[in-house]
DNA sequence: GCTGAAAGTATAAATTC
DNA sequence: GAATTTATACTTTCAGC
């Protein structure tokens, strides 16, 4: 069974996308040497794959724990608000907190998973006490022991 | 009080991280415009946070909707694995698994939190069945209904 | 850290396959 | 229709200051 993507992209594209995914910072010259295109070539498909909406945007990953922040945790949270206007607000206020790298909108026990950048015990407090100004009926936070994996990488291959 | 970040990174230098966390495809003379520097000045900078470690990497975010990963999770797991080398064995696959996107090893509940990419139903049934043979004793899977916020951000400002 | 010049890239146009 | 080559503008990067 082949899927949409074969329709549009051809093994090319996948290619560039992901190497793009993983090293962003090459030159057009040596991401062309890879896929055995000529520059301008090259050029031309990163930018349809840009305006098609493929590649969404290119950013440079920071190390968290050289920038001090010691505190990852995931937070899971329950609200008792069911009004659609409401719920809105609440999202919107969400994903306007920096501390707050990820929210998703879960299945299972728990309406929605965060997750929390903070730099100390001090700040978390802080951001949790903001947290339960919004609308929030329950909060269960589980702190980040261990890095084992963080990628951003799809595997399109 | 002040963090250890403000002993080895000055203003322009955060400037220029959080510029970049949110827009790595930029100029150097367009990034020095903004923090008003000269490009061999920036230029400098940039290299030397590179080699400070200060910035891991720079990557391509690709549109999971676009290509095709509609099936986003998070999968909570219990091991039944105490040994240290058989520990080790278990984190070592779970890194490998390119359907597995980021690996926490968490307080509370469960072990371990995976955040997992798929692509339909037939191929998370797979994803999980592979998950069973590595020594898990207990699995709760969440499935993502709705993306609120998806950022690699950091509030260093 | 700045200025100015040399090397290297990205991008547009013209040409070929 | 898509890739290559040629040509130009722009950027990076290295001196000297």
């Amino acid at each position: 069974m082949e899927t949409l993507i074969s329709k549009v992209l051809d093994p090319v594209d996948i290619q560039i996308l992901d190497i793009l995914q993983k090293t962003a910072n090459i030159s057009n010259a040596e991401l062309g040497r890879r896929v055995n295109l000529s520059p301008p070539a090259t050029h031309a498909r990163i930018k349809r794959l840009e305006t098609e909406g493929y590649i969404n945007r290119q950013v440079a990953i920071l190390n968290q724990e050289k920038l001090g922040f010691d505190l990852l945790c995931f937070i899971f949270i329950n609200t008792d608000i069911h009004q659609a206007e409401q719920l809105e607000v609440l999202e919107q206020n969400l994903e306007a907190m920096t501390e707050v790298l990820e929210c998703h909108c879960l299945t299972g026990e728990f309406d929605y998973l965060l997750k929390v950048a903070n730099k100390d015990r001090r700040e978390l407090e802080e951001f949790i006490r903001k947290l339960n100004k919004l609308g929030i009926s329950r909060i269960q936070t589980s702190l980040v022991l261990r890095e084992i994996k963080q990628s951003t990488v799809l595997p399109i291959l």
